[in-house]
DNA sequence: CTAATCTCAGTGGCACTGAGATAT
DNA sequence: CATATCTCAGTGCCACTGAGATTA
């Protein structure tokens, strides 16, 4: 019998939970969650979008892009403005006061990246980047692959 | 403006996700989740024990230790026996459902690590997974070391 | 009295489903 | 007509908080 203490599978949700958790600590300190952060780092970072848009560039399910939308519209960080070539979409806009929150969010995230890798030296930091960008962009490909027919 | 794809803590997040998906689905195919398998593998493994003591030895809290072994033994895979030595506690044991669903699991999860790590060659999986082992015993030991006073 | 155990109810974040209204 | 967008309500899993009853 194996132990699960060994599976790739389970020390990957392990780490990331650890990780995770940092990460939300410091983020609601401030009274933000992960989502706001991925989605104001897309605007200030390559633009405007509809939220369809958006959702795909972050990963962010439509439905709950409504609601992290409407937290931070509220709190002044986004921006809805219809577009007028297509009456079915919004346009999102960072405000000033969002790229204010995304460069305090950014700092807070990484903060604790030193904290995070602190057992690892530079090579093995730079060795597990590697191996987890490979990760990720493989499964973030088969994901847009053909689904497999049934 | 960093990007935070390159973050370590999001790649983390991100490739536990894929991760997490491809177990959760594996599982919910046969009506169990995460907590069960590790519940179910801890008891079959290490042997007995308390419901605390089980939460401290698999990470689940003891509330939602509650939950789990409610549902297992609503389903037959363990059972709980009065401690006679204290009164307070109950000792979980495995039932045979219970080890045969614990294989059965086991070979869920471990039917999807090919599938995980496919774009890893060999030297590469184990790089990734001393590294991730790293990070977990560390983390792992700083939890239950002395809280920061505040 | 304090401390540990077990139980239950509830919260929050993340990811997802389904349904409905509107517009293309 | 089908398709795409936006919105809302609800579900499931994981992790956590708080409260109460029992026993050590």
């Amino acid at each position: 019998m194996e132990d699960v203490e060994h599976l790739p599978s389970w020390l990957l949700t392990q780490t990331a939970g650890y990780a995770g958790r940092m990460v939300s600590a410091r983020f609601a300190d401030v009274g933000a969650r992960g989502y706001h952060y991925r989605v104001l780092s897309s605007l200030a970072m390559k633009g405007p979008a509809s939220q369809a848009d958006l959702g795909r560039r972050v990963g962010i399910h439509l439905s709950d892009m409504v609601k992290a939308l409407n937290e931070m519209a509220a709190a002044g960080f986004i921006r809805r403005v219809p577009n007028p070539d297509d009456r079915r979409r919004n346009i999102i806009m960072i405000t000033d006061q969002g790229r204010a929150r995304t460069e305090q969010l950014a700092r807070q995230a990484g903060s604790i990246q030193d904290e995070l890798l602190e057992p690892l030296d530079r090579a093995e930091r730079e060795q597990l980047t590697t191996l987890l960008t490979k990760l990720y962009r493989y499964h973030r490909m088969q994901e847009s692959a053909p689904p497999p027919m049934e």
